[in-house]
RNA sequence: GGAGGGGUGGCCGAGAGGCUUAAGGCGGCGGUCUUGAAAACCGCUUCGGGACUUGUCCCGACGGGGGUUCGAAUCCCUCCCCCUCCGCCA
């Protein structure tokens, strides 16, 4: 969410990030009026409650009978007066809110300008692709012929985008899990988290889920909980509503989550393989920092992430996205590309954000920077490190041999209980 | 699931329609005293919003929301959360 102090005394510069998105900002205009004519009645507002409460104030010392009534009435009559003011402060109040919490945030002066993905900016591509003296498969194919995935079974039991994985499969997301999450608490420094995987609705409008992505959440309406879609939203409620006391930021977190999406924009897309499902697994770090820190921390993010990448000997690229192609919390964001060479793609398996201040005002997420001094919002950022599907295609189908089997990458290999190449037999 | 008890500032805790500007204490910060420290004493302690004369005034906030009333921390409704006992259960 964007201040609307900030909005109120930078409108052209929030008009600019908005066109820069390629977003409509319409709301804006009325956001600004609605804004003065809020700051007026309140004026008035607060004035003839300042009057009612020092007029009730005496009516409470006075003895005299008369002379009471006389209060009685005068305090009566200004509560009518305040009464008949407050629907419309509550009316434009709550169009307010609602109106700032559909605003993106402005992005940072960093983010190339650009429409979509075509204008993101590749920054560097690391490794090469693995040579192959056969044709390399697509994942669907080793897992099937492994009998590792199991497409068929998944639809049964949930429906389309569900797959089931079996044996060596299984155990393969399961090392790759581990893996990650040692790497980043051992090496990286992170605090490992465990969360709920349902959250109440209030945590979706603070990591900014809602309004926006409504129809992308699983909802349980008998209890009124959510599916996670990321351990983003989670994450961010931690330290919902708190002041943080002096000397605990930065705090960097990780954590393993599922997360629940249901991909009704993207019907029909992705729906080969385990690219895109209604469930899958995540590895997501996070940290909350001062605000002049968070543009070098989204740097040692992305090296976190790409740390992963490096680990598993995947090639990968590292892309700047534009003002396009940004997340609606983002004011800088980057994306991690891994190379699948069986389906000849480059695979999106981590976004790594900084979202400034945006998510914090909306969580309540504020520091001190000594004691006494006034409370600041942090700042935000969060990454994928790495998102499980796409990274287990990768490594299916860069690490596949001409036999059908599929190598165990070294840094797994204390993980898969003395597997070192999934073969048919171990399914 | 059944029965009961609770939720007040950073923490503990009083207040039970107007005399509250939320008592008192703890903790914290500043000061006096001291060679220094402790003790004692004095003062200050939250968040959001608004106004202008920019350092002062005002408004809101006693778990959230709604209501009763001239007036609500206080009474009513509702939701959330915590605790105790019982039942059931991984």
């Amino acid at each position: 969410m964007l201040s609307l102090q900030f909005a109120r005394d930078n409108p052209d510069a929030v008009r600019k990030g908005l066109r820069d998105r390629g977003v409509e900002e319409t709301g804006l205009g009325e956001l600004l009026r609605l804004d003065g004519e809020r700051r007026g009645l309140l004026v008035d507002l607060e004035s003839l409650r300042a009057e009612r409460n020092a007029t009730g104030k005496r009516v409470g010392s006075a003895t005299d009978a008369a002379e009471r009534q006389r209060l009685i009435d005068e305090t009566r009559v200004l509560s009518e007066r305040i009464d008949a003011l407050e629907p419309r402060a509550r009316e434009i109040e709550e169009r307010v809110r609602s109106l700032l919490l559909d605003l993106p945030n402005v992005p940072h002066p960093d983010t190339p300008v650009g429409e979509g993905e075509e204008q993101n900016v590749i920054i560097r591509t690391e490794g090469a692709p693995p040579p192959f003296d056969f044709e390399p498969r697509p994942h669907w194919e080793i897992g099937e012929r492994l009998g590792i995935i199991d497409f068929e079974r998944g639809v049964k039991l949930s429906g389309s985008r569900f797959y089931v994985l079996k044996g060596a499969g299984a155990r393969l997301e399961r090392a790759l899990i581990a893996w990650m999450l040692d790497l980043h608490t051992d090496k990286q420094g992170y605090t490992e988290v465990y969360t709920p995987f349902v959250v109440k609705e209030e945590c979706l409008w603070g990591a900014a889920q809602l309004p926006k992505f409504r129809d992308n959440l699983y909802h349980d309406v008998e209890d009124d909980l959510w599916l996670v879609p990321t351990a983003e939203v989670p994450i961010t409620n931690l330290h919902r509503d708190e002041i943080l006391e002096p000397g605990v930021l930065p705090l960097n977190y990780v954590a393993y989550t599922p997360c629940f999406r249901r991909e009704k924009m993207s019907a029909g897309r992705d729906v080969r393989g385990i690219k895109r499902g209604h469930q899958f697994d995540k590895v997501e770090m996070y940290k909350l920092c001062p605000p002049e820190a968070s543009d070098d921390e989204l740097e040692r993010l992305v090296g976190d992430a790409e740390a992963v990448c490096r680990g598993l000997s995947l090639t990968y690229r590292v892309k700047q996205l534009c003002t396009g192609d940004l997340g609606f919390s983002a004011t800088q964001a980057c994306d991690i590309d891994v190379w699948a060479s069986g389906c000849g793609e480059w695979l999106e398996v981590s976004t790594c954000s900084n979202c400034g201040d945006f998510q914090a005002r909306r969580a309540g997420l504020r520091f001190r920077r000594e004691r006494g001094s006034k409370a600041e919002y942090v700042h935000t950022l969060n990454g994928s490190g790495l998102g499980l599907p796409r990274t287990l295609a990768a490594v299916l189908e860069n690490y596949q041999q001409r036999d059908g089997s599929v190598a165990v990458p070294d840094v797994l290999k204390p993980y898969m209980g003395g597997i070192d190449v999934i073969r048919p037999a171990n399914a």
